[in-house]
DNA sequence: TAGTGGTCTAGACCACAAC
DNA sequence: TTGTGGTCTAGACCACTAC
């Protein structure tokens, strides 16, 4: 199976900057076809961690730098896969009428209705980020009813049926207004990491946007790409590398 | 072929949200196998024009929001691509050892030496982005003796053999120091959208390291993913979208 | 139950890199 | 020239969705 191959390829001694066998010897060595190596290898190739290049061997680029689809829906996923301690404080939670940028941000009919919630995040006892999250209201129902201090409801929103299929990221850089400012303890105009995203089900249909701003110097992004395909990562910054 | 199947399926008015026929179907229509339909649409879907999941059609989730490899390794590329007015002031090209920390990022050797080269980038007259990179000094050569005004290195190094494969990018914010605020004319200490990246070639040696400095409100970078596979684009920054 | 995409097979030929 | 990855074929069966 190509997940098997991979995870074997994965965590298989060929080193950073070694070669890999070829890809018949491969199919060869776990009795599987080549298409199948070839579809295991795609992926790991997606993913930044081997080359490829006809005529030559892949060479191995360095271990999975990406992180699961999950990592980059959810905060509180993406901390703890980090081993770090999440913290959210709800600041607001609203049912009302779609305005038009959020009729067009979620695909909405005119008269839709949205659930807009405002959340403080935090690693440990540190504030990082507020995020501004607007759901189509079908969707938002299921959030509007939790405790303040709910970490995920990336979670609660799985459990109650949408599937998360695709997102669609934009980074930017933005002066801090007064509601941040207040939440995050910095001053106006501060200059804050922002992250907007729009995240569809499987046939297309927005399920929530959201504005994520990040003080300066809490997390970076990081994307592979080459000249086929390409993958980003969230990740705490650190001092400098 | 399934470059072409990839385009008609591209241009061929499915319409977004539209549902795309059975890669049964698209195999007949065009005269192909079923195993290339799936080679092109796997393209298709890790740009994130296509959905795919078991047991449904695939839906049109938009047209192709990224960008060629060239258009991220190269600014003045990408300018022109979006019918931007590129332009560049060269600040400074020094030869010399290389530090612990470049070293590092270029993978080289104790007593490697480097060429850096520090630019001023534009949009038409108005400063947007200060560059800083460094080459490992065999291939900075080709770069060294370049006019001030020279647009595209990138341009010149494609042409002189190196082949660029790889590129590893890391998206933040930085505050602005002497050199920055002198040069893109804001004050010391604002937040500068700060994108750093290493590219390398098909054997996985690194050719550059580079770090960009963006002006708020200049660049915004957007990338596509989904549970398989991910995107990268950057885009100027729209006033509010 | 019928139709769909996901996985897999066992071949074939080609384009390119390295020797 | 040899070995490699890129492309393609013509099948097969399975897992899942929608009816």
């Amino acid at each position: 199976m190509a997940a098997n191959i991979r995870a074997s390829i994965e965590s298989g001694g060929f080193g950073i900057d070694g070669r890999l066998p070829s890809e018949e010897r491969l199919a060869e060595e776990h009795g599987v076809s080549r298409g199948t190596i070839r579809a295991a290898l795609a992926l790991l190739r997606a993913n930044g961690v081997v080359t490829s290049r006809r005529g030559t061997r892949r060479v191995v680029l360095g271990t999975a730098r990406t992180q699961s689809f999950e990592e980059l829906l959810s905060f509180t996923a993406w901390a703890r896969a980090h081993g770090e301690d999440p913290g959210a404080r709800t600041l607001r939670v609203q049912r009302r009428p779609a305005s038009a940028v959020e009729r067009e941000r979620l695909q909405l009919e005119p008269d839709a209705e949205i659930v807009e919630v405002r959340r403080l995040r935090l690693l440990g006892r540190t504030p990082v980020m507020l995020e501004r999250t607007i759901y189509p209201a079908r969707i938002g129902e299921a959030i509007a009813g939790l405790p303040a201090e709910s970490l995920s409801h990336t979670a609660v929103l799985d459990a109650a049926g949408p599937v998360f299929a695709d997102s669609e990221h934009m980074i930017d850089v933005v002066a801090a207004d007064e509601i941040d400012a207040e939440a995050l303890g910095c001053a106006v105009g501060t200059g804050l990491l922002r992250e907007m995203r729009r995240t569809t089900d499987p046939s297309g249909v927005p399920l929530l946007w959201s504005e994520d701003r990040f003080l300066p110097g809490t997390v970076s992004f990081t994307v592979h790409n080459s000249a086929t395909v390409t993958a980003l990562a969230r990740r705490r910054a650190h001092p400098e590398v």
